[in-house]
DNA sequence: AGTTAAACCTGGTTGC
DNA sequence: TGCAACCAGGTTTAAC
């Protein structure tokens, strides 16, 4: 499911209506990506702040009696979703992580698995820190400069499209974005980063954004899981130039869209208007 | 050091 | 119809 787009939809879902709510109780199915690890005996009586995200990470803050308590690190994996609902049912098959409060039931529905719910006694303290510090810059972050995203493409010698699923030129982007900002930049997923020129990098960090916006402001992309907290699939994929295309004219130049494996992903794009 | 496979897990679709 | 093979939004970990 869940990139950058999906999980901050997610958040945007969650974080006003949840601002300021108390805990009630945690509930855990089936084990996830990681185990819970050492969080509080009781979440009863726990308060949740300002619900945040950096790249895929949603990280959800608690206090007690207004001193910070430590928090809880989500990632939604490949399947994951969040739900918040007033009278939440009893938990089904796929509903591995609830967190009940004053103004309803957080759950988390993950088919496969590999989205996780960990507690950090502050996003500086392991497990959180180790997990974020890999993270590149936030793509709409004004620091993130096309020089500064050139200078780190020219540190790469790996697939442009390998490097921005990597995430530490810039974050956010995973399968489905980056073959789509590759074909709208017009950049060949092949093309090693380093080979990348300061206006072509320039046209891909502001294709990286257009991308993840224009998504955002869709709902996301729901292949197959993904859903708002309310339940609603995004609407991005019926957009995609290329993405699941296969096949398909290049809505640019006509040509049959194209499906190569790259770093063990489904790549798409237009060998005609994405050049090396 | 830097890049590339293997692993985690379930379920839907495709093809023989 | 049955069953095997393949595919799917991610990313840590181990192996070249």
């Amino acid at each position: 499911m869940p990139e950058l787009p999906e999980v901050e939809v997610t958040r945007r879902g969650i974080a006003a209506p949840l601002a300021g709510a108390q805990v009630h109780a945690l509930r855990l199915g089936k084990p996830l990506r990681w185990p819970l690890g050492r969080a509080p005996a009781s979440f009863a009586g726990l308060r949740i702040g300002d619900i945040t995200r950096r790249g895929k990470y949603l990280w959800m803050p608690l206090a007690r009696q207004g001193l910070a308590e430590g928090g809880l690190l989500m990632h939604l994996g490949m399947s994951g979703s969040l739900a918040l609902q007033a009278d939440a049912p009893e938990p089904g098959p796929h509903d591995h992580f609830d967190l009940v409060t004053d103004r309803g039931t957080l759950r988390l529905n993950d088919p496969r698995r590999f989205g996780a719910v960990v507690w950090s006694a502050s996003m500086d303290d392991a497990p959180a820190a180790p997990l974020l510090a890999r993270l590149g810059p936030e793509p709409f972050d004004p620091e993130l400069t096309a020089a500064r995203f050139h200078a780190a493409l020219r540190q790469r010698r790996a697939p442009i499209k390998a490097v921005l699923l990597a995430g530490d030129a810039v974050v956010g982007a995973g399968n489905i974005y980056a073959c789509e900002a590759l074909f709208q930049a017009g950049i060949h997923p092949a093309l090693r980063a380093d080979r990348i020129s300061l206006p072509r990098a320039d046209r891909l960090l502001a294709a990286v954004r257009g991308t993840l916006g224009r998504a955002l402001a869709l709902g996301g992309s729901t292949l197959r899981d993904f859903t708002d907290v309310h339940g609603a699939s995004g609407a991005y994929q019926a957009e995609a130039a290329v993405y699941g295309r296969e096949g398909q004219p290049c809505p640019r130049c006509g040509a049959a869209v194209k499906r190569r494996v790259m770093s063990q992903r489904s790549t798409y794009f237009c060998a005609a208007c994405q050049k090396r």
